[in-house]
DNA sequence: TTGTAAGCGTTATCAT
DNA sequence: ATGATAACGCTTACAA
């Protein structure tokens, strides 16, 4: 079993440098030649030692997937799972591999982002729902690595993808409001993620594009989890609102949860919309009436553009927005008028 | 800002060899070298480069985590994510990296299972959830690769950690026995892993234990997923079980479900217990009596068995196995008699 | 205690 | 078209 080049030339009578030259698809090489050195690879079974190769080519084909810890709900959010498979795939199939890195504390943050980035282990990053003030966004800047950002960053030379969750979130306003709703609430999610100030604006405009003014008390403060979800519903039940926009998916469980325990029905008592489609909105009860955000794509698309970033560096800021699609299931409905 | 090892040297007046013991913590340097040395180090801002470390250590401190893709509720069932960052902090603990591998298609096993293993990237290796058979076992046990399983296999040289599936489910049934049940079903998880084997086998033994006759008919089988426990469920309540041992958190939040079309109410008509004690199940209704599973110590415990085979290899197989506790919540009542 | 020098397994440059 | 040979940046005998 060779397991370097030079074994694998010696088996076919070549020179070192040629069999590197085929393994590496290089012209120059006369097809008998080609065909001989193959014939020596695979009856030996020689693979090459990524590393070896990696220290002359500057290229390790491994990306990382950072994912700052500030994400409290990374476990129960099938979100992140749903971005790390669709990177993963998108990976596998240009023959890159995935690192995972998850910052725990923000002390080995520090530690973690020297030890891999700064040791070149990575050729390049993807960064996962970092908060809009990140300090790992203005290292990677600041070093030069080629990243790219899963949502929007404000920073504006920053490569990003992400979906239009102003566009998405007056999509599911609209339809509110057009099921006659007036007094409509929100649960925002976190105001230090352009995730949730974009829902957050979408909300506003959605109103103001309608003539409805604002109720600040119609607006509560949620951090995409569950629970806060459900505490949100609850402080927002004494505005009294008949429909409910909520950031995400996750955090209407949790509403729904507390307005079952209020007693309060959907969408009979109560219509509410959410945002992300993740499996389980179509299982709660009812199924919910959400926007779907194409998860796996962007994260696919966020692979791509990091691929090429690193394949051909220096073009102009790729700021890729996706859309996305309103998906009418069972937790709205007609506001019965109560003056007609 | 020095970039190798013979910039810093050159920095400090000592020869690269003296710089890289001083990195290494070698003992044989002189304390005032050592100092001079750290200095020229933190003054040019140098980071060794990790590949070409690797290339003469034979070590990229990089482990995988290889999730055969048969698992089709990754997304949904939470067990992935938690196990993920059990295992990332586990490695980051340690200085390692983990690089993730989802084999989608039994196509590209073969592929990323040679650009991975046998190009020598990976240091060694923990299988998450792998079928019984899965062929990936074999070829690392062929190719000599440091590895643990998630799970335990029937091939006794594996490295595993696990828990007791066994005890744990027979926990679940002793208390709902103890509550007065005799009719209890089940429904199993997949026959081809030995957590659903393990689940399923505890279930009888418990029925065994207390001399009460296993009836084929309350036996269904599920794969772990939310959508066959709703199936499985509908199937069983054709044999009018008076309380049901579910296979998994997430198949028994399907099972709640079809209960909840059927009109039947939980724990009054039918008592419920599973496995898992996912954070979902202390958020359904009713929360749910369940086996807890140590997630994230099975994770952690798979990662340092890895590291300490990395580091000292060939002693014994370890196997590990995890205690589980059950966690008595609200889908669980007596059973009234209705015969006295 | 420190320095010299020989690899590690590739790719890339330059002759031939 | 092919083969020497010099990097790549580090660790590690071996010498001094």
């Amino acid at each position: 079993m060779a397991r370097t080049l030079e074994e694998v030339a010696r088996l076919a009578g070549v020179s070192r440098s040629t069999v590197s030259r085929v393994i590496n698809d290089h012209p120059n090489v006369r097809a008998e030649t080609r065909e001989l050195v193959w014939e020596a690879i695979r009856g030996s079974g020689y693979r090459p030692h990524a590393v070896a190769r990696s220290l002359v080519t500057k290229r390790t084909q491994i990306v990382g997937m950072v994912i700052p810890e500030v994400v409290t709900n990374l476990f129960t959010d099938p979100f992140f799972p749903i971005l790390l498979r669709g990177a993963t795939e998108a990976c596998n199939e240009h023959g890159y591999q995935l690192m995972l890195s998850l910052f725990s504390s923000s002390a080995d943050r520090q530690e973690i982002y020297q030890g891999l980035v700064r040791n070149a282990y990575l050729d390049g990053v993807i960064v996962a729902s970092a908060a809009v003030e990140d300090p790992l966004i203005s290292d990677l800047l600041r070093d030069g690595v080629p990243f790219v950002s899963v949502g929007r960053s404000p920073i504006e030379r920053v490569h990003s993808v992400d979906v239009d969750s102003v566009g998405g979130t007056q999509m599911a306003m609209g339809h509110l409001i057009r099921l006659g709703h007036r007094r409509i609430g929100t649960i925002a999610g976190r105001p230090d993620m352009t995730a949730g100030q974009d829902r957050l604006e979408g909300y506003r405009r959605a109103l103001g594009s309608h003539g409805i003014a604002v109720d600040e008390d119609l607006i509560v403060e949620g951090d995409f989890t569950e629970s806060s979800g459900m505490a949100g519903m609850q402080r927002l039940l004494r505005a009294e609102p008949s429909a409910v926009f909520v950031a995400s998916d996750m955090m209407a469980v949790g509403a729904l949860r507390a307005l079952r325990q209020a007693g309060l029905r959907v969408p009979e008592d109560i219509s509410l919309t959410s945002f992300d489609d993740i499996p389980m909105a179509s299982a709660t009860e009812p199924p919910l009436t959400t926007v779907r955000q194409p998860i796996g794509r962007m994260a696919a698309l966020a692979v791509e553009t990091l691929l090429d970033l690193i394949e051909a560096p220096g073009s102009g800021p790729r700021r890729i927005v996706l859309p996305t699609e309103l998906v009418i299931r069972e937790s709205c409905s007609k506001k019965e008028v109560v003056n007609p």
